[in-house]
DNA sequence: TAATTAGTCTAACGATTATTAGAATGTATG
DNA sequence: CATACATTCTAATAATCGTTAGACTAATTA
């Protein structure tokens, strides 16, 4: 009878793997990354500010908990989450991450001061806005992201690129940027430079893994 | 523009919390005790078969997490979820790992080597023949968790009293026994005294938190 | 008020984990 | 075939975590 016990620690421990796999920030932000879409470790290396020795670690642990899978193209290895669920797993732990940790909000709360209210915040009539045209979507994340998956409606212009192909942009409708999801900067940074140019901008804290199902994949 | 690192790595941080909080077995399995309704400390030690301190030690963990919460009841400090969403990610977790992690898929497999045939196993017909009485649901937890949540229809009979009350129970229509859920050995041990008393028997993987909203709460 | 119960806090040790450097692997290019 | 490139593997050290023992606290009972 005290083989049940031999048994659970086991099934618990196996779960544990996962938990291990998400508690540290820098496996979280490889997972977000593959959320857009495969990558190569450097790519995954540079995006996350580690290095590639730093990565590969990570990313073997990641691979031990069957969390992501690879592929080897010529010279690279590329990652890729190994199913859908893990995306959905990402999304809602940092969920119940914002929803419990005072901190993270707070974080967050400052992260997105800007007045949202000019365009419609919920996701159906933001698309039905988008579909008409009344707003333009606009994705600001790098093009092969975009390509792998995107919002429907969505145009690509990278952050990078956006100081000079602002006049791609009509400054008649507002305009909604996007980028990874809540933690990635771009979208913020993108909606600054369109508000200093004369664009009427608001970001989007939601990126395609929040966004669930209704996406447009390659 | 360096800042944008500093604030990223926060908030991946604050996410870890939660990896950090999940990524030990134990820490897993109180959780799942706690998803059982409020329990004492000396209660939860028990039955995860480890001391008081180290099981005030976790549940500290979990309490900086901010996935617990605790109540002083006299000379108890009752620890309880600290939101429904906490149980949904474990199961989101658990379920996660079922899918992913093979050495779990075989373990279980092992567990629940019973033909489970003979009962209806998707819940909405199992939930009909139930409420039609065809089939008794029996729920073998300790009583005060059948007291906090349980299925609809469930009858409690708890594991260690059900050998003298085998009585009670009908030997012409199938019972289904459930526990705490796909981790639990109780249904487990449940099924096999039953049918070694000579009753239809079969178990239910999932428990009250797996089940989802139509639970019966206190 | 003293003793008891239930639990927490502190400190400490050994066991893991993170991170980095250096050697090794497997593929492409000259 | 040698060299470069992208990545992994191995080994080592520093940081963190799990676990236990012992002192401490808060509420209860005698």
């Amino acid at each position: 009878m005290d083989n049940g016990r031999q048994i659970k620690d086991m099934l618990y421990e196996q779960v544990a793997r996962i938990g291990k796999a998400i508690s540290s920030p820098k496996r979280l932000e490889l997972i977000e990354l593959l959320c857009q879409g495969e990558k190569a470790v450097e790519m995954l290396a540079q995006e996350a500010s580690i290095s590639m020795k730093l990565a590969s670690a990570h990313l073997r642990e990641l691979r031990n908990a069957r969390l992501v899978d690879t592929r080897r193209d010529g010279k690279n290895v590329y990652y890729r989450l190994a199913d859908k669920r893990v995306a959905d797993f990402w999304v809602n732990a940092h969920s119940l991450a914002e929803d419990r940790l005072v901190e993270l909000q707070e974080a967050l709360r400052d992260l997105s001061q800007l007045p949202e209210e000019l365009v419609p915040n919920d996701r159906e009539s933001l698309m039905k806005a988008a579909r008409k045209g009344e707003v333009v979507v606009l994705d600001v994340r790098p093009v092969e992201e975009y390509l792998s998956a995107h919002l429907p409606f969505a145009r690509s212009i990278p952050v990078g690129e956006l100081r000079h192909r602002l006049d791609e942009l009509p400054k008649d409708r507002p305009i909604v940027a996007y980028c990874r999801g809540p933690y990635c900067l771009m979208a913020r940074d993108a909606v600054a430079l369109l508000r200093k140019g004369g664009y009427r901008a608001a970001h989007l804290k939601e990126g395609v893994a929040e966004w669930g199902l209704p996406a447009v994949h390659a």
